[in-house]
DNA sequence: AATGCAATGTTATATTATTGCAATTGCCGG
DNA sequence: CCGGCAATTGCAATAATATAACATTGCATT
């Protein structure tokens, strides 16, 4: 059983229950490596990079390697339990439950914050127009590069 | 002068002449490596990765380094003439003559094409959003997975 | 000529991600 | 329990992407 410093809040058990149960529906292994680097991500809300990830799993694991969390986060995010942030590079928990429509992220150029922005109307619209498009819409992923309200004072 | 085997086609000197002359207007300089990677970006639809770029860009001149492109194309991305596509660590010419509303870039999954979205309401209605939830929005540049017509047979 | 400034050259290095293969583990049918 | 197969992990190397730091050049202005 893994510790870490911080207790968990209820919120990120719950996320990790909940993918544990996931898992056990589809048939997938939610192994040790996994659960630990889904547990790190969800201790972040604004994501985390891979080498730093790599950095905290290597205090559990010191013999951990890219390929240690690269395949772990392969993993989650084939699972839908994470997403990777193109703009920076960063891998950040999934906290919508429904993977029907696209989640918005507007990531902060200044702070790097990541906000979620909800507007399911949008998504829905979007989802419309890119089937309209003739295309499918393949991972509900979306990231806008803002400043964010913090940062603009 | 800089010569390509492929003759230009009208579309791709019309963009070169528009960037020569938006950069005279706002005084700055659109110099000759600048110009030869635009004008590369310019025959490649589907945009080249920086690497693809350093290698064209080393026929003409071989002394050309990683800076020598990275510095054109933060130049080009900053004069809006060139956006990079995250999902695939790609640079890709603007088309778009308006700057006000973001671009939907759709990137197929399969085949690595891009092609855009021209949905103006959607992209007015997500820059409204984005407003309403007290975000500035930064560059205009929307990126979504998908399947693209062609792979989807 | 001397100064200032933007652009470029050059070397090195940082950051992000993958490949390939060997070893181990989990699991299933006998 | 045990052999076999597939999935996972360990491990070393390296690929791919991007930036830092500092020297140099070219050109416009003084």
């Amino acid at each position: 059983m893994t510790r870490f410093n911080t207790p968990m809040t209820e919120q990120q058990s719950d996320l990790l229950a909940r993918a544990a149960a996931q898992c056990k529906v589809r048939g997938v292994m939610l192994s040790a490596i996994r659960r630990d680097v889904l547990s790190l991500l969800a201790q972040h809300d604004n994501g985390l990079k891979a080498y730093d990830l790599l950095e905290e799993i290597k205090k559990q694991r010191p013999n951990a390697t890219p390929p240690t969390v690269y395949r772990a986060l392969d993993f989650l995010v084939a699972q839908g339990f994470v997403r990777k942030l193109e703009l920076l590079s960063q891998f950040v928990v999934c906290r919508h439950t429904s993977h029907d429509l696209p989640g918005i992220y507007m990531v902060c150029s200044r702070c790097r914050s990541v906000s979620d922005l909800h507007d399911e109307h949008l998504a829905q619209r979007l989802a419309e127009s890119v089937r309209h498009a003739g295309h499918q819409l393949n991972s509900p992923d979306i990231e806008i590069s803002t400043v964010c309200p913090g940062c603009l004072g």
